[in-house]
DNA sequence: CATGAATGAGAGTTCATTCAT
DNA sequence: TATGAATGAACTCTCATTCAT
């Protein structure tokens, strides 16, 4: 009876503190990624943190130990989201363009999407020092291992893999920032642009730089 | 000994200040370099790089105001060795994809040949924060403006602009990462891989995507 | 079940509750014992007593209002068991000697008895700092107390009372900190041996440093 | 020329700095002193030490590292202040008697005449939480080693030396607590009294009680 | 009552910066 | 100028304590 009283309450609607439990650690993570796309990871501290957060100092402990959980958190929740959407667009792929207009669909629509989260993305005034967005961070690791194996399975030519890894991802990076900073951006026309240049590219590429003979 | 013979003393030890002054504005620019290197640009404090350095902290003050002006300090320089590399590589070029395998050349030279500065270019332990390289930095600006007036001059296709500026950029820094990692870089092949993406991807882009984006 | 048919709810239910409460309070001031032990009574935070406990930390407060309450509160129980033994063993003596004796004996009896209880009674590291262990404490004033009556009555020849008394509170301390440490110990012979070199020492004691006269 | 006019300034008066240096840290370890008689040593906290101090707070640490560490300063100060006189003083003695007094005398001179240094050693308020004076913390290994050595030389009944060691000390423990609460403390007294009392309870001494303990 | 999240004061420590020497 | 000790603001983190559930 008593317990009756007590207890289902709060099972009844998933618990109210655990409800705003949850809340919180959203707050924290959503502010979060906010002052680390400001002032950059480095320059971040846990004050910073919470001051963007109605919350009380003590209370970021109980939901993280340090700025690089908090840190670790972001990037495995966009890792969460983005990783799946990633992985599909690129197994049905069977040909070298689709995998990497896939790739490069997946991830600006991605950016764009999220765009809502990042707001004040900012070069420091004077500064610029890059600060790798937690997107970007998310697929990076993802792309490197995918690229390897597709160029493995012979869906690229044996071009320098390293190289090739490293274009893409620069290049999607640089137009990631640069959509984000337009009014209206078009992930179709940024993934047009990306593709059509790494597949032209490699069309131009002088096949195998590495030891492997010509003929 | 000789210079007793030659000058008065306030000179002689006005010289010796002289020198020793800019020697210490050397020691603390190359310390600042290892460490901004080593932590990252904002997670980099001056106290980080006074103790990198034999010298007091109050010395430190007499040539910078803070850690901005040192950085400041150190882009300049940079910027004062690249560019005049940078700018008389372009500026003999008539064709697109000299325009392009120079700068490449030139910016991968550059970056190899420093890199003795450069031993500890770490990413951040676990976290994976990309600082720019200060090479890089001091290229990047000076990229933009060539290569949009490259473009306003009729030099390349009329892509969008920005959209290529950004995926050379990209394409630069990563490759550049990927030559610092390796035991012999070799920046001629980057060379060659870079601009053969570039021109390729060039060939293969559709043309005038938009008009040329606003701001 | 049982309960179920002889009681109304309520009762049932406070009594199980009293039953917890008591419970409650006897496993703090367990943890708090422990804890002392271990830290010392000034490095324990309340913290440090409830997480030696598997109550949450609100709990504390219904019990206790702060570490010096459960502190006081060890005390009082020690007390409450160490007090009537003490003062039956010295009331029926009538010679020095037995006052003395008795003393000792149900001091180191009563300590190595609750032995069970401080398991890692241990010096603070590097650093020994002696926590009065809570035994001694609690018949620390007693002593005092007792030793000042028996020799205000004659028991002991007049000596300075207060240095006699420190001199048997410091040698029982002592003692008992030997005690705990051996493997086996022996509280008759401690007893034996405090009881030896007090009454031994009484005996070639100068009588009256203080201003008492002669004659 | 120069260097003459700008570092013998600083050498010949031992150098201001250097001089006001040595002063702060006599500051520190002055109120550290107090501070650990007032609190305890647990209790203490940095911040504590510093605010008994006209210093700034980052000041601290310009001298030590942490609590600790002034502790085990302020230990190694008493201990090279004490332990020569002790050792004197042990060293001719071919008595015990002579051992016991001299040892006891040693020590309670020390401690009336460094009373400067701790005006205020106060028994935590309800709570008596025994923290031992650094003197006694200095004296103590000191007592043991040579007491043990005493002992094995035969200059003593072949009694439990732990036991002897114990009561010693915790008779010195005491007496100097009394002597120090005392408006005009004689040490010679507290001496006469500690040595006969041990003296007296040794002949008193049931002899090898045990062959002395293991560890 | 028991719970445990929230709170903000305060502890330990480092920092940028100044300034007497 | 170079030095390095002093300073106090600011940072990381823990604590005692409250209070909605």
């Amino acid at each position: 009876m008593e317990a009756q009283l007590r207890r289902p309450v709060e099972q009844r609607v998933a618990g109210k503190r655990a409800q705003a439990k949850e809340q919180n650690r959203r707050v924290i993570l959503d502010a979060a990624r906010q002052v680390f796309a400001e002032l950059g990871y480095g320059a971040t501290t846990v004050r910073d943190i919470i001051r963007a957060t109605p919350l009380a100092s003590g209370t970021f402990y109980n939901y993280f130990r340090s700025k690089e959980e908090v840190f670790q958190a972001m990037r495995d929740e966009t890792a969460l989201a983005l990783r799946p959407v990633l992985r599909e667009a690129r197994l049905k792929c069977e040909t070298a363009e689709a995998f990497v207009s896939e790739t490069f669909r997946a991830f600006f629509s991605y950016v764009v999407e999220s765009r809502a989260n990042l707001p004040k993305l900012k070069r420091t005034e004077a500064v610029h020092v890059r600060v790798d967005t937690i997107e970007v961070l998310a697929g990076f690791e993802e792309l490197r291992a995918d690229l390897d194996a597709a160029i493995g399975r012979g869906l690229f030519a044996r071009v320098d893999a390293e190289f090739l890894t490293a274009s893409m991802v620069g290049i999607a990076f640089e137009l990631a920032d640069v959509l984000q900073s337009r009014e209206t951006p078009d992930p179709e026309a940024a993934t047009r642009f990306a593709t059509a240049l790494v597949m032209g590219g490699l069309a131009a590429l002088p096949k195998r730089e590495s030891p492997v003979p010509a003929a």
